[in-house]
DNA sequence: ATAGTATATGGTTAAATTGAAATGTATTTC
DNA sequence: GAAATACATTTCAATTTAACCATATACTAT
C-alpha cells in the first residue's frame, strides 16, 4: 500500500508522464526519447530508473542500447487497484452523507 | 496535461492515498479523519488542500464543520483519461519493438 | 588497442515537499 | 461577551526531489 504511492508519485511528474504517453505507442529506445522529450539525457535517464523502480516499464537491452516499454503487469494492477479501490466505491458511494453533525460532536 | 501530473503527485504520499481510501466510504467530517489517520490536524489540513487543488475531493461547510468526499466529477476524468490514453493503448501495443537497431544507429 | 557512441551514475545545488508548532478564524455554547 | 471547539493558515526546519555537469561504463567500429 506503500508501493501504491511511489506509482503514483512516479506518475506525478511531467517529463515522466511523457515517456509513459510516448511508450504507449510501444518500445522506444532511449534516444528516441532523448529526440522526443525537452530534457538532458541525464535527466530522463534519471526518469526511466524511477518509472522503472515503481513497475511501471521494463527495459530489453540489445547492445549498447536501450528498450523501453511499458510493463502491462504493473499497469494492470494498477488499473485493478484503482477499479476495485478507488473508483467504483466512489461512484457507488452516496452523494452527499447528509449530516449535519459530525461524530465529534456527540461526546 | 500538466494539471494531470498534480493529480498523481496528490495521489503519491499515503497519507493523501489514506484519506482518498477512507472517503470511498462517503462524505466524513475532518474530525473523523483527524481520528483515523495517525498525523497532526495541521498536516491532515494541508493534505486536504493538496487533494482538493488536485480536484480530487470537495468539501461542503456546515457551521464549523466541513465534511469532506469524493469529487467524483474530477475522479472520473481521471479514469477516462487512464482508460483511453494508457491503460487501453498500453494493453493493445505490441508486445516487444521487436527491433534490433534502433532509430539513432540510422545515421 | 583506440576512439566513438549510447546510456547510466555520482556529486552538487536549487527548489519543492513534508510535518510540527504556533497562531488565526469562524462558529457555537455558556 | 468569554471560553471552547473545529479547522485553516503561516512559519520554519528537515527531508526529498529535479536538474545539471562531469564522469563512468558498456559496447562497437576502426
Amino acid at each position: 500500500m506503500d508501493q501504491l504511492a511511489d506509482v503514483f508519485r512516479a506518475l506525478g511528474e511531467k517529463g515522466r508522464l511523457k515517456i509513459i504517453e510516448i511508450l504507449t505507442g510501444g518500445e522506444k529506445c532511449v534516444c528516441e526519447l532523448i529526440e522526443e522529450i525537452d530534457l538532458s539525457q541525464a535527466a530522463i535517464s534519471h526518469h526511466l530508473m524511477v518509472l522503472r523502480k515503481a513497475g511501471l516499464i521494463k527495459v530489453r537491452r540489445e547492445g549498447r542500447w536501450g528498450f523501453y516499454s511499458l510493463d502491462k503487469e504493473g499497469l494492470e494492477k494498477l488499473e485493478v487497484f484503482l477499479e476495485k479501490e478507488i473508483f467504483r466505491p466512489a461512484m457507488e458511494s452516496p452523494e452527499g452523507g447528509g449530516r449535519q453533525r459530525p461524530v465529534c460532536s456527540e461526546k
